[in-house]
Order: C-alpha cells, then sequence, then structure tokens
DNA sequence: ATGCGGTCTGTAGCCACCACAGAAGCAAGA
DNA sequence: TCTTGCTTCTGTGGTGGCTACAGACCGCAT
C-alpha cells in the first residue's frame, strides 16, 4: 500500500520526467525563487503537488520560447496576481517577438557574409585563403 | 619629444579604441592565451606591435562572424603555422555556417509560435489570455 | 538487515566577457 | 621638480542559465 506522505506528492525525479526539466535545474530555479520552495517529507526530500507541476511546464514551455528568466518571472507574477490584463502579456510577448526577429536579422547578416566568404574560397591545398585575407582586413590599421 | 620606450608601441587603451575591443577583453584574451602575453614598459605597463594590433583585429572580426574562442584560435593556428590549406579554412568555416542556419532555423520556429500567440490575443482589458493559456498546456499533465 | 536507487547540500565549472577597488604608471603643465 | 589627472595595473567577483560533481542521506523492497 503507498505510503500516505508519498500518496500526497511527487518526489523531483517524477517532476524532472514529466517536465523534462533537470533535477539540478529544478533546484536551481528553487534557489532563485522562480520555484516555489517546496515542502518536505520526514526525511528531507521534496514534495510537489500539481500546482507546482504545471507551474514547473509553464516554466519549460516558455524557456523553449526563448523567454528569459525574468520574463517569466512577470508573466508568472500577473498569474498569481490573478488581474493581469491580457494586454499586459501582449506586450510582454510582442517585446520578446521583436528581440527574436532583431536576433534573426543579425544571424542572416552573419549568414550572408560566412555564406560570401565561402563561396570565394577555393578549398584546394593552397596555403592561401580569400577567408583568412577577409578576416585580416582591420579596421584600425 | 616622444619617450623612446613609447614609441615602439601601442599602449592597451590605444589597441581598445584601433579595434573597438574593450581594455578588459584584451587583458582577458592574453589570460586564456589567445593573445600573447604583451612587451612592457619598464613601469609594467603593456605594449603592443602592429602584429599584435592585427591579430586583435582578426580576433574582433571573427568574433563579429560569431566564431567561438577555440574556433578563433584554430584559425589563428593555422595562421601562425604558416601551412593551412585553404580547404581547411573553409571547412571551418562551413561549420561555423551551418550552425548559423541551425540557430536561424530555431529562432524562426519561435518566431512563428510566438507571432502566432500574439495574434490569437485580444490585446484588451480582459483578465484571460490565450498567451498564457498555450503556455499552461503542460506536457506532463 | 541489506541493498539499491533516488535525493540531499554545497561547491565549482561552463562561455565570453564586464565591472570594480585600490594602487601605480605616465605625460604635460606650473 | 612637483602636481595633476588620465591611463593602466592586478586580482577578484559577477553575469545567465544552467550542469556536474562529491559524499552523505532517504525510502522502499526483499
Amino acid at each position: 500500500m503507498p505510503d500516505i506522505t508519498n500518496a500526497l506528492g511527487y518526489p523531483i525525479g517524477e517532476m524532472s520526467k514529466r517536465t523534462g526539466v533537470n533535477i539540478e535545474t529544478i533546484r536551481y530555479y528553487e534557489r532563485i525563487n522562480i520555484m516555489p520552495k517546496a515542502d518536505r517529507t520526514a526525511g528531507g526530500n521534496r514534495q510537489y503537488n500539481r500546482d507546482q507541476l504545471k507551474r514547473l511546464s509553464f516554466i519549460r514551455a516558455s524557456r523553449e520560447l526563448g523567454f528569459r528568466i525574468d520574463e517569466i518571472r512577470e508573466l508568472l507574477q500577473m498569474v498569481n496576481r490573478q488581474d493581469f490584463t491580457c494586454g499586459e502579456v501582449h506586450e510582454l510577448t510582442i517585446g520578446h517577438l521583436a528581440s527574436v526577429r532583431e536576433k534573426i536579422k543579425g544571424l542572416r547578416k552573419l549568414e550572408k557574409a560566412l555564406a560570401g566568404m565561402a563561396a570565394e574560397c577555393c578549398q584546394g591545398d593552397v596555403p592561401d585563403c580569400p577567408i583568412l585575407e577577409k578576416l585580416f582586413e582591420a579596421r584600425g590599421n
């Protein structure tokens, strides 16, 4: 028969399995106060409930969308306050979207530059390379 | 009249100005052996020559293209060995290009997801939000 | 009672820097 | 020569977002 203490909650490994978040990372989230301090068994092991599981899943989903921890903290505060407006959430999301687009822009530039350089390169056994030349074209001197 | 000691080389601040690399970063580069140990004045200040300026510019240019430090180290070793082939450099560049393209792919996915979520959101004063709902759609539970 | 796997804390490492404190160097002006 | 004021020095610690240990303890089944 299942023990009463353990029937109440999930141990940390179960949380990890269900959310895909590394155990060490879950503890780290507790340390930085993005997850609440978990209840403990008599022996001191963490125990989680369904709400906390949902919260961790939320964090995981948000991280996968590239939200920074402090952005997630904001989102979670809105949720917890229970008085957020759709507009607030929208704004945060749009802001994040803009930064993602910025990153894409930057990487596209990179891609172009790299592809251009690679295309100019003969790839041969010659000890002379237009890529390196390009990199040596200094700005300061 | 300019001092003999200083006429020979650039002080670190000059290097920083010319390359756009932060002074602290230049010292960091020396610590991790990507820049050589600089000569010193009698008083102990670093002094650089034209070669080192070129090297630093190279590093900066490469960093701007998103090369990691160890990739740059490899490139520099090739240059120093003076026996690199164009093919080797090409390979490194192509590898890097591939990883850039991977990143772009990932970010595009993100962009799509975020844009989709934002579009569904009414942005209004309503305390209910499809974005948050999406984030709460847990996988584990 | 034993064994084994899960979990605990605390610390250190990763990357590529940036920032600071407090001391010392350096060049120009008085 | 001395002062002034900028530059540079070393050493250390912090950033974000984890991950990886070591060495001890918990919990559960046999």
